[in-house]
DNA sequence: ACATGGACTGTACGTTCGTACAGTATTTAG
DNA sequence: CTAAATACTGTACGAACGTACAGTCCATGT
């Protein structure tokens, strides 16, 4: 925007960014022909830099881990701390298109994006404890990675029902205040009403 | 089992269980000549009875979708009450996971299993509600859309990070009893304090 | 000035897939 | 018994894909 020419990134970055981009947009199943037509190159120029689409692929991964770690996933539930300008919203927003990509692919990075994100959780959590805010519970390590499972697990079957046409509006097209004020209740009041449900499940014990 | 023949349902059948079974190991992707094997005929014929590939998937969807008004799906929360036999559990897991795929492809189909599961969630809720199970919510029906979300969403999430082999076998291999347990506390024991939570929302906002 | 190497492209090959076509066996109806 | 419909198969075609190959352009170093 700055100068002249419409885009001054070497192709090598451009061919990453626009297969980042289309992998988020179509799935990676996404041709080769489509990213390099993106990036404004020819196919054979993304194999002369990357060798083979899964090696492309992998440096994908391996760019939006490294990416993903400067993140905080949870800032979704505080929006005030997430997007401080346009361009890196939309950066922000393909590439946590990417990684539930990742996760609708059951590809192997999946887990580490998943361990990833309970260490953050984790942070998180510890920051929230020490300002006196968490209840404590009888399995803690367990609790998070339910916790970590269920916030992933809700934006990808929003994803599933409703997926984005544009990855860069992801972020702003799964911000729901309805959605979020009862995930904030259900985290603050319990669902399952304790000594009820205790009784019932003594009564399911007993019955067999 | 019980007659000589090893199958003695019509091709026009074992063609749809093969394609459930496949779609289900092997995405929607699986190439016709491998539903083709698994049914023990030749691909020509699956065209004959069904057209083209997207009509045998909707055949699929249909045959699912009716089976799948049949279960409920939360009583994997107690599992007492399913599985009856083993041949019924693998043919439940089958369409199980059968449903995560269309969940894990962005299919149109998931918004019609997304709506049946709040619906059973309801079910559900309203004879625990009976029971004197369920605290009161500000909002009720987004609870049950971010409740339902959560269930499924966190299948989806053990899904992509633990492939089953065997979508025959997911169902077991899901059965966590220390998942659960976090589960089952976090709906009875709240995370979060709501006071101090409730304090701490209300700075953020005098702080903007 | 000239050689060398990297950036880049056009073309083509081999594979895999869904599907169409022609033809054969088997069952059913008159 | 015969004709027609149905069940079923072998072969082939066209499209889409990843990738290999040959070659051009341009920058850089000597």
């Amino acid at each position: 925007m700055s100068t002249a020419h419409p885009d001054d990134r070497t192709a090598r970055a451009r061919i990453r960014d626009a297969a980042l981009f289309c992998f988020a947009r179509d799935g990676f199943a996404a041709p080769l022909r489509v990213i390099a037509e993106v990036a404004g190159v020819s196919v054979p120029l993304i194999t002369h830099h990357y060798g083979t689409k899964d090696a492309l692929r992998q440096t994908c991964d391996d760019y939006v881990l490294e990416r993903y770690a400067d993140l905080k996933l949870l800032a979704i539930q505080q929006p005030s701390t997430v997007g401080a300008t346009l361009d890196d919203s939309a950066d922000i927003s393909v590439i946590m298109v990417y990684v539930m990509r990742c996760f609708l692919d059951a590809a192997p990075a999946a887990r580490t994006f998943f361990d990833h994100f309970v260490e953050q959780t984790r942070t998180v959590f510890d920051a929230a404890r020490a300002a006196g805010m968490v209840n404590p519970a009888p399995d803690e390590e367990e609790r998070l990675r339910v916790l970590a499972a269920q916030a992933i697990g809700s934006l990808l079957v929003q994803f599933a029902i409703d997926p984005p046409a544009d990855p860069r509006r992801f972020i702003d097209q799964s911000y729901n205040t309805r959605a979020m004020l009862a995930q904030l209740d259900l985290y603050t009041h319990p669902v399952l009403v304790a000594s009820a449900t205790k009784s019932y499940l003594d009564s399911l014990e007993h019955r067999q």
